[in-house]
DNA sequence: CTTATTTGTTCTACAGAATAGTACTTATGC
DNA sequence: GCATAAGTACTATTCTGTAGAACAAATAAG
């Protein structure tokens, strides 16, 4: 299976990860997401979705050693796999495919 | 409610809409998504998709007159209303917040 | 040391979107 | 009338989106 297609939440996630490099945990993903989108996520729907691409193989996690600072609690660390750069390459093509020739499309035609 | 955020589908469903013009209906669209997206999804999946931005507020609909041609019966027309303009020009934003910085992240770090 | 506070993660549920498949409708062509 | 083509509608199932509360672990306070 071609892993089929990566829901909007998903692929978010999957770009946050890639970006936070080391830092990407759970809270660190959810407010990047944040500033990405614009929009609060529910703490659940963050790590539901984390979860899941974990399930898939387009991410893994460790844990990390606590740090000595308070609530200084181990992190959950994630990072894209091979699997997940793959599905981001073609998350990729999609996107710029469909966006495409609507660059100046931002007044559409009304009926 | 903001409209909530659109599904995958119901974006790339509407962009083609938006596209297509004067010929967006059902079987045009579907052919469209079909070369957008690379995959081949199922008559019925259009449609549905169609209807709920219709039920959203963000297409509207209106039959055609039957075509003198074998098989040509009414077709029901879409066009982008204004909301569905402004869902897109959201659409738009996020997106480009999304991908922004990771153009040349043609090759992420892996673990 | 006992409690409060902070940071972080897991569990449980449910609504909504994605998607398929089949049936139904209306034209034309013979 | 009957076969065929182009379209659309209906129904059902799975997957994704999303929230909220519970739980865990570490340090700071008193």
């Amino acid at each position: 299976m071609p892993a089929a297609t990566l829901g909007k939440l998903e692929l978010a996630a999957l770009l946050a990860v890639a970006r936070l490099d080391d830092e990407a945990y759970g809270l660190a993903v959810r407010a990047h997401l944040a500033g990405v989108t614009g929009r609060d996520y529910s703490v659940g729907a963050v790590y539901t979705t984390l979860q899941r691409l974990e399930d898939k193989g387009l991410l893994r996690s460790h844990a990390s050693e606590p740090l000595p600072v308070r609530g200084g609690r181990s992190r959950r660390h994630f990072s894209v796999t091979a699997a997940g750069a793959r599905a981001f390459r073609e998350a990729e093509r999609t996107a710029a495919a469909l966006w495409a020739g609507v660059g100046s499309f931002t007044k559409p035609r009304l009926a």
